[in-house]
DNA sequence: ATCTGGTTTAACTAACCGGTTAGATATGGC
DNA sequence: GCCATATCTAACCGGTTAGTTAAACCAGAT
């Protein structure tokens, strides 16, 4: 046991040419044949290294998020404020989704499908990682730079920004392809990209700002 | 022709279940008897009526896709200023996912295959409710309201938070029985609270603002 | 050499599922 | 009444699919 993890074990294998099957086909459109041929490996060896279509693609999920959160924390140790810290959960998320590009279309699916299917283990992966979003935003609002807001929807809106970010690209080149004209700008976005956009996009929205004088309209209703 | 589509249209019928199975199960999941049964229709007569599989998702696509855009032009025909109207295309959206819970999964699991199965007409549709964003967001720029940002990664963090945040409410409510105590407010936001929190944030974090006595350190690069 | 336990394979199976068919029934025009 | 057409049904079909089985293979221990 504790054997080397390379691409000769066939678990490693299976595991990987599932997670893709998986993203891009989904638990019911995926044929454990067509996992097991791809990974070069006979069907019943597949029953025996991993179990059963349930067993392998809880395997899937739990791999695939334990890999990004990782990561994340491994990032997130050298960064100070919370302003640093969200720049860095932005950044590595949208990292991690480039990089391994099942993740985004896995958690769209589980999304799509509430979540049913998801392992008790991987769920409470997702609470920690809501747990230092909300810590963040809590620190920052102590520390007078972020403005009180819901952290459940904040956190969701992060995480859904960048994995729909991250996943839209063959959308987007379908719309261009349907609509659009030459515009070759309209498809590409890096990880860096995203990560810039949205975490601008976030950072100035929760800056806690000076009460100005009144300019605007008053609040009417 | 042009019967009345009410309830006793088997049409009706098979498309409003139809739309109901994709959604939780997509379209690899769904079964064909299933939705033949649940619509109390004859399997043949959906395949007469309909067609096949995919002409029936195709159909839920459209439908599905086409109520929600109606229910943004008619909010958005009163609207005047640049955040107005994305105030209107936030709280619309959040208020048709909501009302209609196919709309979220759909969209979702769309994403998650890459688009490869929506029709040019549905692709027509997305691309004009970009054209709308984008505009909104050029009106704003001119206006010297908004800062000037990338309008396709601006529109696809929109639609992705709320589709999110709305499709989001059943793995909350894993999240919470999993970890969380009695924290009701953990699993339930209205329409009316995700689009509050997400107009807000993202019109703050589109706001232009004066330059501002710099304080930060320089953007270096 | 042989026994033992883990590993691997080809073949099998029973259920399922999308789609079809042949024929029945209803409807409306004439 | 009668024909043409649209609507509807039960039964069927062939291919697919998750999961199993029984037997082979192979390495190390004795």
């Amino acid at each position: 046991m504790a054997r080397a993890r390379t691409d000769s074990d066939p678990r490693v294998r299976i595991l990987d040419v599932a997670a893709q099957v998986f993203a891009s086909s989904g638990f019911a459109g995926a044929r454990i044949d067509d996992i097991a041929e791809r990974a070069r490996v006979n069907k019943a060896m597949l029953y025996y290294h991993v179990g059963d279509k349930q067993a392998l693609y809880a395997a899937v999920l739990l791999q695939t998020i334990d890999h990004a959160l990782a990561r994340i924390d491994a990032a997130l140790a050298a960064a100070r404020s919370a302003e640093e810290r969200l720049r860095v959960i932005v950044s590595t998320v949208a990292a991690a989704a480039q990089e391994n590009p099942n993740f985004a279309p896995l958690m769209l699916r589980e999304l799509a499908s509430g979540g049913q299917s998801i392992p008790d283990q991987v769920v409470r992966r997702m609470a920690r990682l809501f747990r230092t979003v909300a810590e963040i935003l809590a620190d920052g609002e102590r520390a007078g730079r972020f403005r009180n807001v819901d952290p459940v929807m904040t956190h969701m809106s992060i995480m859904g920004s960048i994995i729909v970010l991250t996943a839209g690209a063959p959308i987007r080149r379908r719309i261009r392809d349907v609509v659009g004209g030459p515009r070759a700008s309209f498809v590409d976005r890096s990880a860096a990209d995203i990560a810039a956009h949205f975490s601008d996009l976030i950072l100035e929205g929760l800056q806690k700002r000076v009460p100005a004088p009144a300019r605007r309209r008053t609040r009417t209703k």
